[in-house]
Formats: C-alpha cells, sequence, structure tokens
DNA sequence: CGAATTTGACCAGCGC
DNA sequence: GCGCTGGTCAAATTCG
C-alpha cells in the first residue's frame, strides 16, 4: 500500500496580520478537524480491539478443541509424555516461529512470544531479567546463531511448563532474542518489568496476540523515563482488569507516537482511516 | 551442603 | 537408512 501522507501542518506565515480573524476562523476549524479525526481514531482504535478481543477468544476455543482431539489420538514418546504430563501441549492462540511449523506432529504450538532485550554490547551473559525464575537447563550452538543458546525453564513453580529460548541476535550482538513457550500457571513473581518508552520499539512480526507488550527492546542500561508493563499474562490476575490494562497499554503506546514522530502520524492516520472506512462501508451494505 | 549452572550425550524429527 | 539439527537430560562442577 503507498503510504498517502496527510498534511496538518499550519502555515501561518502566510496569514497576513490584517486578517487575524480569518485566521482564528481557520485555526479553530483545524481544531475541529483533528479533534474530529482524534475522535475517529479513537472508535477505530476501540474497534480494533473489540475484534482482536473476538479473534483471541475463537483461538482459545480451537486450541480447546484441537487439546481434546491430540489427546484422545497422540501416544506420545518419552519426552512428549512428559511435555503433556506439564501441560505443554496445549494449543497456543499463536505460532510465529517458522521452525514450530516444521514439527507439526509433535510441536503442539504452545503460546509463544519473543522479546527482544537491548543489553551493553561487553555483556556476554544470556540472562533476561523478567521477574520470574528461570533455572538454565541447557545450551547448544545453532546452525544459524554463532552465538549459543540458552534454554530456561521456569523454576518459580515445580509444575510451570513455561520455556524460555535465549539467544543474542544475528544482525545486532547487543540484543538478547528470548522467545517464551507456554503460559505460566502460577502468580507473577515481581509483575512488572521497566521499559524504557524513549527508547522502546516494536519489530514487525514478532507481536505475540496473547502478550501485553507489543514486543519491546528493553534497555537494561538507558536511564529517563519508563512505562512499567506487565510482559507476561498471570492467571491470578482478572481478565477484565487485564484487558483494561492491556487496553490503557495500547491507548498509550499509540498516543505517543502520534504525538512524536510526524511521518508516523500520518500514515497511521491513513492506514486506520482507511480501515475505517472500509468497515462502515461494508457495514452500510 | 544445597542450589544453580555447565556441558557432553542422547533422542526425535526432518530432508535427502 | 543416514546424517544433520534442535531440544532435553543428567552427571559433574561451581557458587553462595
Amino acid at each position: 500500500m503507498e503510504p498517502t501522507c496527510v498534511d496538518t501542518s499550519l502555515n501561518l506565515n502566510v496569514i497576513p496580520s490584517q486578517h487575524m480573524n480569518v485566521a482564528a476562523e481557520i485555526l479553530v476549524e483545524e481544531l475541529q478537524r483533528l479533534s474530529c479525526e482524534n475522535k475517529r481514531l479513537t472508535e477505530t482504535l476501540n474497534h480494533m480491539w473489540e475484534n482482536y478481543l473476538a479473534l483471541q477468544k475463537h483461538l482459545s476455543e480451537f486450541s480447546q478443541l484441537r487439546n481434546t482431539n491430540f489427546e484422545e489420538e497422540a501416544t506420545p514418546s518419552r519426552k512428549r509424555k512428559v511435555e503433556s504430563e506439564n501441560g505443554i501441549n496445549l494449543f497456543g492462540n499463536e505460532c510465529e516461529e517458522e521452525t514450530l511449523f516444521k514439527r507439526p506432529k509433535h510441536n503442539t504450538s504452545p503460546k509463544v512470544s519473543k522479546v527482544l532485550v537491548r543489553t551493553e554490547a561487553s555483556d556476554t551473559s544470556l540472562y533476561v531479567s523478567d521477574g520470574y525464575h528461570w533455572r538454565k537447563y541447557g545450551q547448544k550452538v545453532t546452525r544459524d546463531n554463532p552465538s549459543p543458546r540458552a534454554y530456561f525453564k521456569c523454576s518459580f513453580a515445580p509444575s510451570c511448563p513455561v520455556k524460555k529460548k535465549v539467544q543474542r541476535s544475528v544482525e545486532d550482538q547487543s540484543v538478547l532474542v528470548a522467545t517464551y513457550e507456554g503460559e505460566h500457571n502460577h502468580a507473577h513473581q515481581q509483575a512488572e518489568i521497566s521499559l524504557s518508552s524513549s527508547q522502546s520499539e516494536t519489530i514487525e512480526g514478532s507481536v505475540p496476540a496473547s502478550s501485553p507488550s507489543l514486543s519491546p527492546i528493553m534497555n537494561r542500561s538507558a536511564a529517563g523515563p519508563t512505562v512499567t508493563l506487565d510482559l507476561v499474562q498471570s492467571r491470578s490476575v482478572d481478565n477484565a482488569q487485564k484487558s483494561s490494562i492491556h487496553q490503557q497499554f495500547l491507548v498509550q503506546q499509540m498516543a505517543t507516537s502520534l504525538t512524536r514522530d510526524p511521518n508516523f502520524t500520518a500514515a497511521l492516520a491513513t492506514a486506520i482511516s482507511g480501515t475505517f472506512l472500509n468497515h462502515t462501508s461494508t457495514e452500510e451494505r
């Protein structure tokens, strides 16, 4: 899609001083127009949020169905038996890694999410602090990446099925890529993670549907204003409350982006307006 | 001394 | 069937 730029700038230099009233009118009009657009964007965001929740619900239902079928059909091997005992064979909401599709027979697609963590270049450790307690159970050098991959299991609760893989990014050695699989079946140990809002970025294609985060790059060393965010889901948290927090965070992220980057503002406004207009036009039919 | 980490061996899936 | 690869296990080692 070709990005269309919406010019929201006001060229005050072209307005002569004797036409201040006219200029004021223009300003008021512009303000009203922006207010309308803002309202429309808010509505669009709410609509997208509702769609997202509906999709998540459908996926959840689908995964339960899949899981039931799996239990009836499968005769798990030794390893897989252990996994199913731990509940790791639950069919998750989202599957992002290509490798997960390569082994559909046994990989039952637990919920997978990726988090990128920026570290000091000199920091060679593979530890990502995320509020949970992890036990390292393996390390491997993989073919596609010269830096080793570390394997962790959540050790906060003995029966917790969540696993984590941590590896340095091929492109940027200072970035740690943490891949989480499964869902914690216990309360969050440290429910918050500090994110550097000034330096956080989103990575295309790595946003898990179930994760409240937008796959931020967390900067361990950066000082400055932080956004506190629950990165992982806890079953102990009330769903409605969780949704509310999530929605607030999304709105906050959106608002921050809109106010910060004029190009992004224009592109996003165009994209969302298009989606919104498409949606209303189909509803009218 | 118990917990955590390291590391080589092993296993299963996949492609050829 | 065989080799390659990713993932896991478990004994050995290190750490607090």
